[in-house]
DNA sequence: TTAACCATGTAAAAAGTTACATGATTGT
DNA sequence: ACAATCATGTAACTTTTTACATGGTTAA
C-alpha cells in the first residue's frame, strides 16, 4: 500500500481532480500522506503514464481549468490486487517517548509540565478526529459493509488516542510517589 | 527531539561507539530511527563538529579500531535544553488502514484472511517487544524515577499493540453479521 | 564451512516537506 | 481591505532507506 494505491482507491469512487484529492487526504486523518502538491500532482502524472488513470482537462469560466482523473479498468485491477498484499505493520513514531527517556534530568514540576503539554496535544488530535468524523466529509460508502469498515477506521484512530490518554494517567499516578 | 538528541541521551550514560549505538537503537523499539549506518555515523561526525561530543580512536589487536564518543558539557546542556521543548504529537502510520478502506472489493473470506495476517504482524511485534523488555539490554537507570520512566516507555509500546488487538476483535465481531 | 560478528564508512536512490509562482474570485 | 478559495505546477531541501565496500574473527 502506497500513495498510488490510496489515490486509486479514491478514484474508484468517482473521477476527481488533484486539488480535490488534496482535500480528501487532508480530511481523512488515517492517510499517512500530508497530501502536499508535490506528492499528489506528481503521482497523478505517473498513474496516467502507467495507464491506470485517464486525464481530462475541463475549462471553467472564472476559475483555472481543472484536470479530472478517471480510473481505468487496469487501475481497478491494480487496486484490487493491492488489497490482497501482505499488510504492513503499523509504525508508531512517538518522539515524546524519546524526550521522556531522558526526562529524569528535569525536576518534578518540569516533568509534569511536559506531560500537560503532551496531553494537550493528544486531546487536540482526538478532538480534531472526532470533528472530522462528525462532518463526515470523506465518505462515499457504496455498501453497508464499506460504511462499517470506514467507521472502524475512524474508531482505530480514536481508540489510539484514548489509549494514549489512559497511558498518561498511569504515568501520572506512578510519578506521584516518585 | 531528533536523532541528535537521542544520541546525546545515550551518551549521557557513558562513552559509546557508533557500532554500539546502532545496536542500542535496534534494541530500543521506541526510537523511530532504524539506526542504519548512514544516519548514525554521519550524525556523530556532526555532533563532534558542533563540539557536543569528543572522539577518541581506540586501537584493538585483532579487530578494527573503534571510535569512542564522549559527551561534552555543552552536549549535556544541549540535551537538557531539548527536554523542555514542546513535545511532538505522535504519528501513527498504519498502512493496513488504507488497505482496509477499499477492502470492500474483497469477498468475506479474503477480508478475514487479511485480518489474520495483520493480527499475526501485531502479535509478532508485541512478542518481540516483550522479549526485548525481558532481556533489558537497553537499560541504564541511574535513579528509581528513571527506571520507572523507562518502564512506562515500554508499557506505552505494549499498550499500543494490545489496543490494536482489541480493535481487531471489535472489527471481527462487527464483520460477523455483515 | 558457513554464517554472524567485529567496526567503520560512502554512494545512490527514494520519499517527504517547505517554499515559490501565478492570478482571478468570494466571503468577512 | 484582507484572507481564503479556486487550481495547477516547480524548485530546493531534508530525511530515510538500501546497497556497496573492506576484511579479520569466532561460534555452530
Amino acid at each position: 500500500m502506497d500513495l498510488k494505491h490510496a489515490i486509486l482507491g479514491f478514484l474508484s469512487w468517482k473521477p476527481i481532480t488533484g486539488y480535490e484529492l488534496k482535500k480528501l487526504f487532508f480530511d481523512a486523518d488515517f492517510l499517512p500522506w500530508s497530501g502536499n502538491n508535490n506528492q499528489i500532482y506528481k503521482t497523478l502524472v505517473e498513474l496516467n503514464a502507467e495507464g491506470l488513470v485517464t486525464k481530462e482537462t475541463v475549462h471553467q469560466e472564472s476559475y483555472p481549468s481543472q484536470k479530472v482523473y478517471t480510473i481505468t479498468d487496469k487501475g481497478i485491477k491494480e487496486l484490487k490486487n493491492s488489497l490482497n498484499a501482505e499488510p504492513d505493520s503499523p509504525e508508531m513514531k512517538n518522539l515524546f517517548l524519546v524526550q521522556l527517556a531522558w526526562a529524569d534530568y528535569l525536576g518534578k514540576e518540569d516533568i509534569l509540565k511536559l506531560l500537560d503539554k503532551y496531553q494537550y496535544q493528544i486531546e487536540l488530535n482526538l478532538n480534531m478526529c472526532n470533528e472530522k468524523l462528525k462532518r463526515k466529509k470523506v465518505y462515499i460508502a457504496r455498501t453497508e459493509r464499506e460504511a462499517f469498515l470506514w467507521d472502524m477506521i475512524w474508531q482505530n484512530r480514536i481508540m489510539g488516542y484514548q489509549n494514549e490518554l489512559n497511558w498518561l494517567t498511569r504515568l501520572r499516578n506512578g510519578l506521584a510517589n516518585k
